[in-house]
DNA sequence: TGTAGCCATCGCAATATTACGATTAATTAA
DNA sequence: TTAATTAATCGTAATATTGCGATGGCTACA
């Protein structure tokens, strides 16, 4: 007779495994993947330029549905890279420039302690 | 009698719209997907700070089986920040100094060109 | 009190990502 | 030649992401 084997960790499958890493790491990885799609890319470009701060003429701005601009928004929040106050009967976006310069720095170091040493 | 009514765009479900979004955009988004996960940065910041180049001691700095660091291993390759030499039996690893320099560049620009504007 | 506009959220569908074990291909060592 | 080691790839499973339309909750204005 077989014995019973239970082979899986199934809740490691499909979930990005956070056990084993840095919170540095984690935390990095975190706010470059909110960085990873280029509507998002564009919203931030969008509010880095604009004078005044912007609502839901982000919606004009992008090609895609105002469901889905609002989805990226929020994900943008949800990393704390902007931040929105609602304005009357819309909701005017800005960038949350505490959180914008501590992204700024987490990539820097990243990118800084590398020098290159003849290898491969 | 009902007309035939076909709604969807099939091809834009579930996958990233680039048409509409800069070169510049689709790139910067394309990197820093490539960041977005804890073994990559992981394995970017070992890399980065180890004095020779490294092979598959990489697969045991992280708690992660051999199969799923050689995808991560993969992306990184594809986005051009890594680069692989095989090396008698094993493989070697190392920055690709030049793409390295241009992501490094990319995201400054996006974190640059922000000035803050009391907004909200 | 409607009613119109703005925007978040829900529900769905399609695809992508993450992870693992098993297998395969290539190289070195015996 | 054979066996062992290394690392890529395949196949599978679970979950995440992306996108849309539809719905619902606000606020402002008539």
């Amino acid at each position: 007779m077989q014995p019973f084997i239970v082979k899986l960790r199934l809740k490691d499958m499909g979930l990005t495994k956070t056990e084993g890493f840095t919170k540095t790491q984690v935390a990095l990885a975190g706010y470059s993947k909110a960085l990873g799609h280029p509507a998002r890319i564009a919203i931030l470009q969008f509010l880095a330029t604009q004078k005044g701060c912007i609502c839901g003429d982000i919606v004009n701005e992008l090609p895609l549905s105002q469901s889905t601009v609002s989805q990226h928004l929020k994900e943008l929040k949800n990393v704390g890279l902007i931040k929105g106050n609602v304005e009357g009967p819309s909701v005017c976006y800005c960038i949350d420039e505490k959180n914008w310069q501590l992204v700024k720095n987490s990539l820097n170091d990243l990118f800084k302690n590398f020098d290159p040493k003849n290898c491969c």
